[in-house]
DNA sequence: CACCGATGTAGCCGTTCGCCGACATTGCCC
DNA sequence: GGGCAATGTCGGCGAACGGCTACATCGGTG
């Protein structure tokens, strides 16, 4: 899911906070940070901490990716994937008695 | 590429901005923040504000993805999948004559 | 209805932010 | 070497942060 403002942020933070069941209370005590905090992340407060909200997603075992010209991928040697046009193939072996 | 600290934005944050050939200067100006911010920023200043690093992102055309249990993924009925063994497939396929 | 936890709001307070202007330091080209 | 742009560092400033306590709303459950 893409993530473009503090509201998405927070958002998302609730949504899986509460996929897991917590309270605020208890994702602020994971988190190290007061449940008032995590009212105001959940609101989509443009100027929170980003530590703060690193280790958040991190209490909530969210990941985040970034993406763009001039981000190095970590796909090293031997990740290289084999390139077949799969389509072909699929639609080849839709044909083939087994 | 994943982030976990905010020492990952920072060096993202540069890399993507010298494959840009800008300036901090430039770069501030194009976010709409404070050169002194960029150079924080840069070095992973924990507790720099949310917003302008979004701000900062976007003016760079970086992405964010968020991932884990509990966020919702954006995948409609038309972008179903099907399921195949590609391993299976792939073999039968080599062994297979034009 | 009364009770209870979960959530949002308000004020106080010490700390830190981010911008600014000015000044080192670095690296590059003539 | 001299000049120049880019980068990093310093002190000062007004503004906002985030933690805290306390209080007001809700929403269920008895």
């Amino acid at each position: 899911m893409k993530v473009r403002t503090p509201l998405d942020f927070g958002l998302m933070i609730r949504q899986a906070r509460r996929s897991r069941g917590m309270t605020q209370q208890q994702l602020a005590r994971a988190a190290a940070v007061g449940r008032q905090w995590v009212v105001e992340i959940e609101a989509g407060k443009p100027r929170a901490e980003l530590g703060r909200v690193l280790q958040t997603l991190a209490a909530l075992d969210l990941s985040l990716s970034m993406h763009g010209e001039g981000i190095a991928e970590v796909r090293k040697a031997e990740d290289a994937v084999e390139v077949v046009d799969l389509r072909a193939i699929l639609d080849a072996h839709r044909r083939m008695p087994p």
